[in-house]
DNA sequence: CAGTGGTCTAGACCACTGG
DNA sequence: CAGTGGTCTAGACCACTGC
């Protein structure tokens, strides 16, 4: 890396001394880039909302060209974790931004634009300290018995009920969060996370399922027994591909949809 | 385009003339050159499933560098327009693929990998000419009463019944598509449309709810009436994003679920 | 071996932001 | 105005494919 071949390029290990390309697999410069600006950023080297060095900074640091830096950084901006802004810099994404509001939410009004209603009104139901349940725990990669922190809470649109979300979150990373907490922050909870707890999350996979209203959901979503909801469950991850948060939530759907575009 | 400035660049209007940046939107040259593969590909200049001319070629066709002709082709194919293959070329995508099979079906098993059933069985129930209902003149941008085609079909898991799917089509692209040529056909629909009727769809969006099985899918469906079933309404885009085929599938959530990265 | 896409460099200039 | 990201070039060499 700091010692860069002046007849072209070839392989080079992580540490930087340029190798023959035998049988280690073939990697790119620009990936190692990749890895390392990576590593700062789940080091918390530069917190989300920062900007991190300017491409020129990071290339004479690297011992490499400004376009192999710039080739690094595309891919983390295209994975949603850097922002470019021309003449100002590149920054850490974050979740505390309208552009990331409703990346994760996925539940539109049926008719127009979404945030025509302004943001959703949130009513936390409980939050309480709990023990994992084996399902719990697999999707959390924890063991059955952890401790584990349970929110309950109701997203209602021009004061209808619409969300119902059960979430689970590992209890040691979330040290300190409270019923209060939630309740009292202003803005998306990912945004709450990454402030409080330095828990920033970057990719999620969801399941649907179309499932019967229960008692449950007659009372807290204003909805007769039986009637079909969409059942959405979320696993979130972090920079480092680690489970940090299940979410199991019940969308009534006669005013909204899932919307979700096959590219 | 023909006449690059060596002093750098400037602006550069479609017809090739380069010109001050003064009013006009600033527009890269090699988004321009991103226009031009592009419109080659709507005039079906190259077919899917062929290759396009090489980097080096294009860049001297269109009197720019390599790089420039790069960045072009690096946009589609991040677009699933082209497929890149090292070595070989740069393809028009193709629905004829293994790889590209499953990028418009998000309904999965439950545990295990998909596939593991092999591909699924599919049964056309009828296929006939109709009239567009309003709803459906909208989703495909045509007037009420336009003819189209009307097709239904249930895919089976396994021997089992999960999916029903009422598939309609603006008549006029897809002349002479008959019940057989659906039922007859090994793979994709969207392939058959592809080399069938010259009609390559790129793009689509999805809308899903929550439904009661009606009496149609206790019959076609296995399933007693008044479950919940998924409901998904797709409308797919072409290259020219017209709206080319609505389809509005039940699915049996049992033993599936539809699945969907958020990123 | 030639031809393709893939990587990398050095340097130039443009567009945008903010002091 | 300086500093940032964004575009573009010319040329070099690497990795892969297939004849």
């Amino acid at each position: 890396m700091h010692t860069p071949n002046d007849t072209g390029f070839s392989g080079a290990d992580p540490a930087g001394q340029p190798v023959a390309n035998t049988t280690a697999a073939f990697s790119p410069l620009y990936q190692q880039i990749k890895g390392f600006i990576l590593n700062s950023l789940r080091a918390g080297e530069w917190k989300p909302g920062e900007a991190i060095p300017s491409e020129m900074d990071l290339a004479t640091r690297f011992g490499v060209s400004q376009g192999t830096v710039r080739k690094a950084i595309d891919e983390l901006a295209s994975e949603n974790l850097l922002i470019r802004r021309q003449g100002k810099g590149t920054f850490v994404a974050t979740h505390a931004e309208q552009q990331v509001q409703f990346r994760f939410l996925k539940l539109v009004p049926d008719s127009g634009t979404r945030g025509s209603e302004g943001p959703a009104q949130r009513d936390i139901i409980e939050c309480k300290r709990s023990r994992a349940t084996a399902d719990v725990a697999r999707a959390l990669a924890l063991r059955t018995g952890d401790t584990v922190l349970q929110a309950r809470r109701v997203l209602s649109f021009g004061g209808t009920p619409i969300i119902l979300e059960d979430i689970w979150l590992p209890a040691a990373p979330f040290k300190g969060l409270t019923a209060e907490r939630l309740a009292n922050y202003q803005g998306p909870m990912y945004a709450l996370f990454e402030t409080e707890f330095n828990v920033r999350m970057v990719r999620a996979e969801e399941k649907i399922r179309a499932i019967h209203a229960s008692s449950v959901h007659q009372e807290l979503l204003n909805v007769k027994q039986g009637e079909p909801l969409l059942s959405v469950e979320r696993i979130a991850y972090t920079y480092r591909n680690e489970p940090m948060e299940l979410r199991r939530g019940s969308y009534r759907t006669e005013t909204h949809h899932y919307h979700n575009t096959l590219g």
